[in-house]
DNA sequence: ACATATACTGAGTCAAGTTCATTTTGGAGA
DNA sequence: TCTCCAAAATGAACTTGACTCAGTATATGT
């Protein structure tokens, strides 16, 4: 009966199309992309060459394929945890925090997937576009939310913020992952957000009153100390 | 005799060596890195296709000479540019302008040239990586400056500064470029400098008219926290 | 003019992505 | 339970394109 075989064979095809994606993944997270082959994936996932090509179009397609799951994750796990937080820089530190952790892990790989070259035909540039689409509404809400909150200017267009929020940190994450020395993540963030929020620039400050004098005279006393030890 | 030698058979050499590039330029922009044939190339360069692999070991070689050709203008040409002008504002703002107009123009093709899988031999790896840091040093400078000045505060580490910096372009420009109504270059600076300055929080007081103490007090701060940074 | 090193050539090799004719399998109907 | 068929799986064969190499042409120094 019909119910029958929509309960078995389309598992066990699902099934096997799991563990096609899954090789993949581990394949090309490992070995980059051009060096992955078809064959090795098909091995792995314990099918034929063959077979690889009746799940997915192509190397591009399936490519594709682990880059849609890793959204769909990275896009809930967005959505849920902005759900319990209040504050909006809280919810924005979030964000930063889950977006640098994963593309640490995977960019290497989802950048790619992602580029013109792979998604050149028409039905996965606009599959990808939406992709990432869903993925950054999560944090347009929270910006369009705290501009209505007023924790927000509202003078910025959004574009322009999306842009250097997820700009900056895909850099920062790359950054992380070339350099020898790395800067410890709470640190990283913690400067994003402040630059973030209050931008590069010194604030605004108070004209120094008697007490801020008697404050940096003593500091510069304390740092003139300092150097002195070292210069000798 | 020697001389005569490196005159005419070198150039020639040369000539044809920028020959090959020009045409590998010229078709990895309009098909992309992997459509392109090296056949291609060698034909609109005048030469037979084994000529090409007397002058680069392989495909990702020749992506890479492009690459290098463009940084080596790109940093040129930013270096020039601050040369004239004396506010760090000024100099940021000329950095971020020109960045966003050239990698617009070329980054599908030379965001490719750095990927790891491009890069993978340890030549062009580090080589690669010189090639950046030779350019990004330019805004090092800047900012470094800014802070010696006062213009920039200095208890953010510049690594962060430079990737919200580099990164909010690059995402700037890629969303320029996917964007069916793109807006207005001159609408793009101004925000993004917005924000890089002044950030996304609504600001408390007018825009700091600084004295000459309150100067002072920020350049203390900045002194101070650096050499905190060595004596720990 | 001659010898030799350097540059050039393009037919041939090879690796890997993709196709397809054939075989296997799971389940619906008798 | 047996039969039959459509869907799924297979792997050998095909195709494409990067790269090699044995041979040819060219330029330079004597």
């Amino acid at each position: 009966m019909a119910i029958s075989e929509a309960k078995t064979r389309r598992q066990k095809v699902e099934a096997k199309e799991q563990a096609i994606i899954a090789a993949a993944r581990a394949i090309f997270r490992t070995a980059g992309f051009e060096k992955t082959k078809i064959a090795a994936i098909a091995k792995q996932a314990g099918v034929a060459e063959g077979t690889v090509y009746t799940y997915f179009e192509n190397k591009n397609a399936l490519l594709f394929a682990v880059a849609v799951e890793f959204y769909d994750r990275l896009t809930r796990d967005a959505a849920d945890g902005i759900r319990e937080l209040t504050s909006t820089f809280d919810r924005l530190e979030f964000l930063a925090r889950l977006h640098l952790a994963r593309v640490s892990e995977e960019w290497p790989l989802l950048g790619l997937a992602m580029a013109p070259d792979k998604t050149s035909d028409e039905y996965r540039k606009t599959q990808g576009y939406q992709l990432n689409r869903t993925y950054v509404e999560v944090f347009d809400q929270v910006i369009r939310d705290g501009m209505n909150r007023g924790d927000i200017r509202g003078d910025i267009p959004l574009n322009i913020i999306r842009d250097i929020f997820y700009g900056g940190l895909e850099y920062s994450a790359r950054t992380r992952r070339l350099r020898p020395v790395t800067t410890d993540i709470d640190t990283v963030i913690t400067s994003f957000m402040e630059v973030l929020a209050a931008g590069i620039y010194p604030k605004a400050v108070a004209p120094p009153k008697q007490d801020d004098m008697a404050r940096m005279m003593n500091r510069l006393e304390t740092a003139t100390a300092k150097l002195e030890a070292i210069t000798g």
